[in-house]
This record gives C-alpha cells, sequence and structure tokens, in this order.
DNA sequence: AAATTACACGAAAACGATATCGTAAAAAAA
DNA sequence: TTTTTTTACGATATCGTTTTCGTGTAATTT
C-alpha cells in the first residue's frame, strides 16, 4: 500500500511538511542540499501526490472534457486521437462524454461539468441542439470551451472547423465535372452551422454552372437510420431521380451504398456519390468512395492545443476565433468509372 | 460566477456548515423542515459541490482510466462505447490514455494513475508488453484493474474476452471448407495472449483435417504498416502462396486487400480472406469482408461494469475470473463467391 | 418527579497539498 | 561592531467536503 503523503516524508526527514512540499516543488527557498535528499526520500519511499489534494487547493485539475455526439465515428475517434496526444504532451487528462446526438443529454452532461470537474471543454455539438443556455452556464461558471466541427456560432469563443463551404462547393462542383446532370444533397441536420454550410456550397456552385435547384433532391435525414434508408430509397427509385448524391456526412454515404447495393442500383454508372468521410476503408469499398476528407486529427490537435493555451494563461475567457484547416478531395471510383 | 459553497448556503440560511452538507445527503439527523429549507436554498442559489472536496475526503473519485493501445480502431471504439454507456448510468466517468501499442508509454501511463487519480482501470494491454511488474503496482496501490480482449493471464483479475479458440478454429475451418488447400495465418504479435489463441485454433482445425502445418505460412507482423505489406506482398507473389489467409485482425486484413488491389490478385477467386474485425463497412468492401465479429460494445460493458460492482463493494482485489462472449461469423464474398 | 432516550443540530477534525507569513541564523553592508 | 540583507526553513491557514463527537432541548419511560 502506498499511501506515502507529504506529512510521512516530512517525519521521515524530520524536517516541516512545507519544507518537503518546496523542496519537491524546486522552490528558491530551499537549500540544495536539503532538496537532493527530499527527493531520494521521496523517490525511496515511492512518494507521489494526491491529485485531488492539488486539485482542491488550486482549483484546477488539470483535465478537460471532450463532449461528442457519438464516439462510433471515424471523425470524432480521430479528433479525440489528435487531442489525446497534445493531452498527453502538456500534463492533461481527457474525460470522454458521448451525447448520442441528444440536446438533452447533452445538456445534462454540460451541467455535471459546471461544478468545475474540468478545467475546460472540446465540444461538438448534438445535431438538434438550437438553444445554447447550457453552454453560457459552462462558460459563465468560468470554463472555457472550444467547439471543433459542429460549432455553435452564437457563442464567443474559439472554433475549429474545416472549410465546410468551399468544400461543399468543390464536391458539387466536382460531379457537375463529372456528367451529372441532377444531384441531390442528403442533410444531416438543419440546425448544424456544418451542415448549413456546405449546403450553400452545394447550391453556389449548382448556381454557378446554371443548374435549377430543385427542393425535392434535398434531402433532410437525422439520426434515424431506418428513416434515412426509407428516405434514400424513395429518391432513388423516383421518377425525379437524382444522378450524383454528395453526402454531409460519411454515414449518410453508407446508407447510400447499402440502398443502392440492394436495389441494383450501379455506382458510378447509374450514380455519382461523394461525402464528406473519413473512413480509412474509401479506397477498398465497391466502389472506392470519392471522398471529401477532413483532417480530423489536426483539428482535435489545434482545438486541444488552443484551449491549453488559455488554460495556463488562466484566462477563462476565449476570445472568439475561426480558425479553417481545409479538408481534401481524394476522387475515387465512385464518381470515376475508370477507377475502380 | 456559480462559486456557491456549503459555508455560502449555510451563512445565508444561518445554520452551520455540517447541517447543510447532511441535509443535502439526506441524513437522518436532520429534520425535515430543515431539509426542505436547505433544498431549496441549495437550488435558488446554484449550489453544486465541489467534486475534488470529496474526492479528497473520501478517497474515491469515480473517476476510472481506459488505457488501450490505439484509438483508431473500430474494435477499441465500440468498448470504449459500452463503457462509456455503462459508466454514465452508475455516476462514474472515464479517462481515455492511448498507449499507441508501446510498452514503455502503457508504463508511464499506469505509473501517472498510481496516485489514486482514477478508482479502476479497464484496459487492453499493448502488443509488446511481456513484463508486468507495472500493472502489479497498480494492483498493489489498491486500484483494480479490469481486462477485456488483450488480457496479462499472469495477473489475477477479471478478465473479459471473446473464444478466441474456437472463434480462430471456425475461421479456419470455414476457410477449409471453402475450399482452401494451403492458409496462411497473420499474427499481430506473440506476446498476446488473443493471438497466440486464435492460432491455436487455426493449428487445431488445421490438424483436424490433416492439413500440414507450414511455418512459412504463418507470418508475424508487427504495428509497422509499411513491413506488413512487405511480408503479405511477399507471400502472396511467393512460389508457396496461401489460397486462404485467416488475419488475425481487421488491420492486416485491409493491408491484405490493399496488396491485392495493387497486385491483381482476386478476392475470392485466388485467395479467400477472413478476419476478426469489427469494420462496419465490411459489407461495402470490394469484395465484402467475410469477419469473426467481437460483440465489442458487449465487452466494454460487460467490463465496466465488473469494475463498478467491485468498486461499489469498496473491494480492491478482484477474485480471478474468465467471462467469454462469444464472437460471429459472417459469410460475405471474402470467402464465397457467390456472394458480392 | 426523576431518569432515560430520542431528536436536531453545531463544533471541529480530518483528507493532502500549497502558499503566505514569520523568524532564526548566517552573510553582507554600514 | 552594528545594522541590514539574504538564506533556509517552520508554523499555519486554506481549498470544500464529510463525519465523528458533543450538547442542549424535547419526548418518553419508570
Amino acid at each position: 500500500m502506498s499511501k506515502v503523503n507529504l506529512k510521512d516524508l516530512a517525519k521521515a526527514l524530520n524536517i516541516s511538511v512545507s519544507t518537503v512540499s518546496k523542496a519537491l516543488r524546486d522552490s528558491y527557498e530551499i537549500g540544495d542540499e536539503t532538496k537532493k535528499k527530499v527527493i531520494a526520500k521521496a523517490q525511496s519511499m515511492g512518494y507521489s501526490p494526491n491529485p485531488y489534494a492539488g486539485f482542491l487547493r488550486n482549483q484546477k485539475s488539470k483535465t478537460i472534457a471532450m463532449v461528442l455526439p457519438e464516439l462510433t465515428n471515424n471523425y470524432f475517434i480521430q479528433a479525440i486521437s489528435g487531442a489525446e496526444a497534445i493531452a498527453h504532451e502538456n500534463g492533461y487528462h481527457i474525460l470522454i462524454y458521448a451525447t448520442n446526438d441528444d440536446k438533452e443529454k447533452e445538456s445534462g452532461i454540460l451541467n455535471h461539468l459546471l461544478n468545475g470537474r474540468v478545467d475546460g471543454v472540446l465540444m461538438s455539438v448534438s445535431s438538434n441542439t438550437s438553444q445554447y443556455e447550457h453552454i453560457n452556464e459552462l462558460i459563465q461558471a468560468g470554463i472555457p470551451i472550444v467547439f471543433f466541427d459542429r460549432i455553435c456560432h452564437e457563442i464567443e469563443t474559439a472554433k475549429i472547423t474545416t472549410n465546410d463551404f468551399a468544400s461543399g462547393f468543390l464536391a458539387t462542383e466536382h460531379l457537375i465535372q463529372s456528367g451529372c446532370k441532377k444531384i441531390a444533397y442528403l442533410s444531416i441536420s438543419e440546425h448544424l452551422s456544418i451542415d448549413h454550410k456546405r449546403k450553400q456550397g452545394y447550391l453556389e456552385a449548382m448556381n454557378k454552372h446554371d443548374f435549377t435547384i430543385d427542393e425535392q433532391l434535398i434531402v433532410q435525414c437525422s439520426t434515424d437510420e431506418k428513416s434515412n434508408t426509407q428516405k434514400i430509397k424513395k429518391i432513388l427509385t423516383s421518377k425525379n431521380k437524382p444522378d450524383g448524391i454528395f453526402a454531409s456526412v460519411e454515414r449518410l454515404a453508407l446508407t447510400t451504398y447499402q440502398v443502392c447495393k440492394r436495389n441494383n442500383i450501379s455506382i458510378p454508372n447509374d450514380l455519382k456519390v461523394i461525402s464528406f468521410s473519413n473512413l480509412r476503408t474509401a479506397d477498398l469499398l465497391n466502389p472506392s468512395l470519392t471522398t471529401i476528407t477532413q483532417p480530423a486529427f489536426e483539428i482535435g490537435k489545434e482545438a486541444a492545443t488552443i484551449l491549453f493555451k488559455h488554460l495556463a494563461k488562466r484566462k477563462s475567457i476565449i476570445p472568439n476565433e475561426n480558425i479553417v484547416i481545409n479538408s481534401e478531395l481524394s476522387i475515387r471510383g465512385s464518381t470515376n468509372p475508370t477507377i475502380k
């Protein structure tokens, strides 16, 4: 049982607790010899400071929370991975919370964090979040928050995103240049800023190339996969069926693939597909999937870096800042018949 | 600034701190009226207890750590997701640590946890871990640990795995029954128990069907993807090339797919492939991948459940226990030409 | 009426580390 | 030599809870 504390150390060395504490923190108040003795004794007795005592004293826990809509998602996982990597370097620890894309659960989690369990929060809001009181409360409690991907424009803080508008534009234009005449957009949620921007990019590209916008081809999807499958199947088997699909998120592209497989719709011959995606197996799909790939790892890393920077300054208010890290288009078989 | 503490509440109510504390914890010592007053005031003043003060006092933090080889891995992510779901229900929080499959980093992380930052640990050991002092230290410090998937037989505690031997046997037999004559096994690490068992299953099936074991067909892979690609390419283009591959983990199956794609080896005609995998897109690969799918979500959930059960009892020693949750074989195109 | 028990609350000691003071002794300056 | 400064350390309050123990009043028992 290594329950050695400062008091034990002090007793063993016949000096005071405060001297031991200062020696271990390399204070200028303590002589070199004493320091050495203390450090040696701490080593030999296997001392390691009780973290919670320090947290209580300093009101800092060196812990942050990542609050995410879902975990089983390549994008978020890579973002966690990026944040985790940089956290370790800065001596921070990461608590993980999944909101299951539900505003109520999201709100509950943030309320739980209100009491100072974490020094800061990295967050991607859930798709049905349209009010932000729970977020503002957190900030007012002095806990800074940095958004990434699914951001809140309404909150003043740092926000990391990719170039959603430009990428949406690029994706749509790529479909047009690949010969598509009727392009559908699969939307994930009307409340999400990223969705809005990607859709704006889509609309802009349509306009530029004098395509008429058909509201029927803008499909409002949700978190309910059954319903999404229905909607996608319906549009792909309707008279007005599109010959190109731009999926705003990976999940919807995969659903599209499933629907096509079951209904013998050939990609890319009958239908070309492009999607925002961080799938590692995009290359190996049948056909390989043309993607807009976000630098998720870097985005997570950047979000964490900014948060740590402000935490180090003991500034709980993070000024508004929009950081954009560009995505990349990878053209593959789902939009180009010459690629397998 | 909601920095309301018990003292503030007590002052506002003109009663003592201890009464407030007891009232909020619904102690029998406090009268009903006082309780109501206190609770109402706590509500109106927005009181929320400082977690670290409680942790310090109780020596419990309601926090556990998950220590994993890597995050960008479908299996581990599902396991995290399972643990996270059950943690929330039990009021626990989860810290995430990635070892990058490196024993040194793993050791460093466990050392960091030694000081009581967490009440318990869920862990899958890294593939080059062959000594267990750092794990034993943790247990001796009174922090219980539950293993899942990549377990340590040498440590006495609860261990959750899938039926690796039987699944390895089943996978190999499936290849044999699919007509394979020369079956290779892609090993991930000789130190890992799961790998060992899967390989034993492979060997047993080979024996049962009077296949001669060819050591050349047992390929020792590693965490270095370049090297794995080389090895797999080498064996698939050698004179002694196999017509069936059993990949012990998903990553190696994907590498096999890449190699086949680049070298025009047709799956399943030239080569049949089966793999342990939790890929959501197994269906959509070219060809779809026959998998042994582990119930990762349930495994994570079960591991967390067991840990919480023991933590609730304040028992820091978890008796040895082996819990097995079976995997499922999903036959798809990579072993059956009639399936796309 | 006296003795006992229950009830409702307050005072204070932990939990373990940190930081502000205060103060001896030694060194430097006057 | 006296005064001032530096050096090195100790005593103590503090962070916010929880919990043990003590105590005065009211209710119950003999």
